[in-house]
RNA sequence: GGUGCGGUAGCCAAGCGGUUAGGCAGUGGAUUGCAAAUCCAUCUAGAUCGGUUCGACUCCGAUCCGCACCUCCA
């Protein structure tokens, strides 16, 4: 089996071939700190999380860098505007990513480098660049990259060079610039950006955007590296532009596999903090869904497709997740303690096969979904049929725990249960036990008060969590 | 205008040149003291028009519609 990922620079599905043969090393594209991030912006962290953990799983070691853009036009104006140091600002948006993320059982990066602290690693690059005649300095004291000089630029784009110039959105005022679509490499220090301000061989000012990534991801994982991941909106300018600064800056190959997520949708156009037709996780758990649910939509959908997001879906995988909270429940139930495993019943034994055969598959969840779910059905019959001995429940439990390395929402927290519930379960049961239904039905809604729902079966009375 | 993605049943969403994808919801039944869960059965597909083929949701062409990118964007 091999893992075969979309790659955008070539627009073909390739098999992922870390350059060293076994370890990942892969740059994802962050958020920027300037507020909450939305679910459109977790969808792409998302995918990020699935194809971290789904690398793992075939066996490679992951490096993953994630950066965090803390300065850049809004980040500066809304700290200015609270009277906040940038990094006073900044940090609450840093820290609420964070808690967002454990909501989301998101795995953590190996390193979220933030850009005010490689400042010189940039300017490292720039000097690289003016060295190579890649660079130039306009009137106004900001430095550019002269695209023209790059002879692969477009090349992740796939932009028609002579179509740019009548480009819908290029403005035509830009005349400090040799070419149109030159980009800042340096922006030149202006009142506007406050004590927001560094030296450089240029003179005060502040680094553009897409050196941060360039500086940030060769410096933690080498100039040249394995994947490079984005939603698509970052293809261009954003990628293009950090392959044109690194590329020429070492001569070398930026990264081998390109990787892109399609965006979320809502009401049929695409949720951005632009249109502000977005979502906060944090508004939607006060609503009361569950970050486990929200995670469910955000992975359930193939990563390159537009992802429609409606609180109806949200409300579909609650079902979906019990019917799998249900399964698993019943199979540990089966397996006890027990620590002996034995060998998974036949209904299980191509569960895995077909699982990792769909996410080889540029991750095709949809298919390992219907994996997973197969395998329930499947069991719940067979179960009727015959009951599973304990050392094969364990194996079941073993392969979810296994799937769910790369899933992370198979398996539910176990819930306590509280005293006073399962007081409230003794008395219910004496009740049915002397056939008193009205007390016993009272008992249940006493029970469903407390969020806790009672399923009478030939084993006895059994609690779930509502 | 350039470039790219898509249109699959009530909703969401896949693979596949011929054989039930899957999930949610609905209906009928089994089961249950009643439920819940589960099982069984069942309803609703492939934007439109052509072409290739023994056979097309799948390949090709055209048309229509939607979305995105073309220097803020995950």
């Amino acid at each position: 089996m091999a893992f075969k990922i979309y790659n955008t620079m070539s627009r073909s599905k390739e098999e992922l071939l870390p350059s060293d043969g076994k370890h990942v090393r892969m740059y994802t594209c962050g958020p920027t700190v300037y507020n909450y991030a939305h679910i459109g912006n977790y969808r792409a962290y998302m995918f990020e999380d699935l194809l971290r953990r789904y690398i793992k799983f075939c066996g490679f070691g992951v490096t993953q860098v994630q950066n965090l853009t803390d300065v850049d036009d809004k980040t500066i104006r809304s700290s200015i505007e609270q009277g906040l140091p940038l990094k006073d600002f900044t940090k609450k948006y840093i820290d609420a990513f964070f808690v967002d993320l454990a909501k989301l059982n998101i795995e953590p990066a190996e390193h979220y480098p933030a850009a005010t602290d490689f400042i010189p690693e940039m300017i490292a690059i720039i000097k690289t660049l003016f060295e190579k005649g890649y660079a130039y300095q306009s009137d106004d004291g900001s430095v550019y990259y002269s695209i023209d000089k790059f002879e692969g630029y477009g090349k992740l784009a796939r932009l028609d060079r002579e179509g740019m110039r009548s480009g819908a959105r290029v403005d035509q005022d830009e005349y400090d610039k040799d070419n149109a679509a030159d980009f800042a490499l340096w922006k030149a220090y202006v009142p506007e950006d406050g004590d927001v301000v560094w030296d450089s061989p240029w003179g005060k000012g502040r680094p553009g955007w897409h050196i941060e990534c360039s500086a940030m991801s060769m410096k933690l994982l080498g100039d040249s590296f394995d994947i490079h991941t984005g939603g698509v909106d970052n293809i261009f300018p954003h990628h293009e532009d950090e392959i044109a600064q690194s590329e020429a800056a070492t001569g070398k190959i930026y990264s081998k596999y390109w990787m892109h997520c399609g965006y979320l949708i809502v009401d049929g156009k695409k949720m951005s903090k632009s249109l502000g037709n977005f979502y906060t996780l944090r508004e939607i758990l006060e609503m009361g869904y569950t970050g486990r649910e929200v995670r469910y939509e955000l992975l359930s959908s193939h990563y390159r497709q537009s992802l429609n997001f409606a609180f109806k879906s949200l409300d579909s995988n609650r079902s979906a997740l019990k019917r799998l909270d249900e399964f698993y429940t019943t199979i540990q139930e089966v397996a006890g303690t027990g620590s002996k495993v034995g060998d998974l019943p036949e209904w299980a034994s191509g569960t895995r096969d077909q699982f990792a055969g769909a996410m080889d598959d540029d991750m095709n969840i949809s298919g390992a979904m219907a994996a997973i779910f197969d395998a329930v059905h499947a069991g719940n019959k067979a179960m009727l049929e015959a009951p599973l001995t304990p050392p094969q429940a364990r194996a079941i439990t073993n392969l979810w725990a296994e799937l769910d390395t790369v899933l992370g929402l198979l398996i539910s927290k176990e819930e306590e249960v509280p005293a006073e519930v399962s007081e409230l379960l003794k008395a219910r049961t004496s009740a049915r036990d002397a056939k008193d239904w009205a007390e016993s039905d009272r008992i249940r809604d006493a029970l469903a008060e407390q969020g806790w729902t009672v399923k009478d079966t030939p084993e006895g009375p059994k609690l779930r969590k509502l």
